[in-house]
DNA sequence: CCATCCATGTAAGGAGTTACATGATTGG
DNA sequence: CCAATCATGTAACTCCTTACATGGATGG
């Protein structure tokens, strides 16, 4: 059934930078958002004790301070956000859609320059397909005046996508 | 409660341009789906029977052929309809998410060349505001090496915006 | 006759939103 | 003292996905 889990490993990535509450995921979330999504309370609290429970995080023993809980990576949940990061890149997955490709990206730093190149270049990949689907919806939909509105998204659509393959060529070739 | 229902104008849009079965609805879906947006049959079929209830469409009478059923648009599923089309370009409601454009624009026609350019202009004002935040998140992580994947959706979501930009700029001075 | 497409649904559960509830701490 | 921020949660509801169930029509 419905399973995909995407909140457990942006918490647990944004925990591998450092320790934090449930507060400071929040922040950062909102911090970071305008790239690409964000997350409430309502969704933060209950998914950091499913993590508990799954022993993927646990407690830093506190110091009496406070009712703030913080949270840490056990060796568990690091190596299962591990093996994560890099399971779109196995070959029996051919295709990197837009959402995947940007939350594994987002968690990419300088010192993981080979995960981040294979990641582009599957990322191309996919853009190729993509671009090559919509010239033909272009080239169908010119044709009906009463479809303009659609005519224009995909004509933004393919701007972008053509974009994206410029910019991850450029990075390649860094 | 969450509430925004966007199945909903999704399929009264659809039935603006003709009648169709359920079933029909999820072929277009499939086929205009790449540019942003698909749901699958256990998705649209409750949602017509909900739409029914609301007397928003009908049953079209069919000649005792088939279990097919065709619905069409009631007057009431059209004016609503029509109301939802507008409301982002009222004065109160200042942004214009990309979801939301994009949901709008696709049932636009070369007819509604006067609610294509109030759409396009809002979506600007959008878009100037967008560009200018991630300008400033551009130049904060520039110095965070171990967020260079950051830097890169940063990038890439830079250069889709200004392109957007420079897309509905042209458009509107057609 | 058999596979594919046409055609309509229900069930179960996860994902996400909005509203509600509570209380401590900090800064002006 | 009062507002804003810190801090953690529950409840109710809608949205969305995956799996299951059923059967007719069409074409090779």
């Amino acid at each position: 059934m419905a399973r995909s889990n995407t909140l457990q490993y942006m918490i647990l990535g944004l925990l591998t930078r450092q320790d934090m509450t449930g507060y400071d995921i929040k922040q950062t979330f909102d911090k970071e958002k305008a790239e690409f999504w964000t997350a409430p309370f309502s969704q933060i609290y209950p998914e950091l004790n499913r993590l508990l429970k799954k022993d993927l995080i646990q407690l830093l023993p506190t110091i009496q301070e406070s009712r703030k809980k913080t949270y840490q990576l056990t060796t568990t949940g690091r190596s299962i956000f591990n093996e994560w990061i890099k399971q779109p890149l196995s070959p029996e997955i051919t295709t990197l859609d837009n959402d995947n490709f940007v939350l594994r990206l987002h968690f990419l730093g300088k010192e993981h320059a080979d995960i981040l190149q294979k990641l582009l270049k599957k990322r191309q990949q996919t853009l190729k397909v993509e671009i090559a689907q919509l010239e033909l919806e272009l080239a169908e939909v010119v044709s009906h005046p009463e479809q303009y509105g659609r005519e224009l998204i995909i004509r933004k659509e393919l701007a972008n996508k053509k974009s994206d393959l410029k910019l991850w060529k450029k990075e390649l070739l860094k």
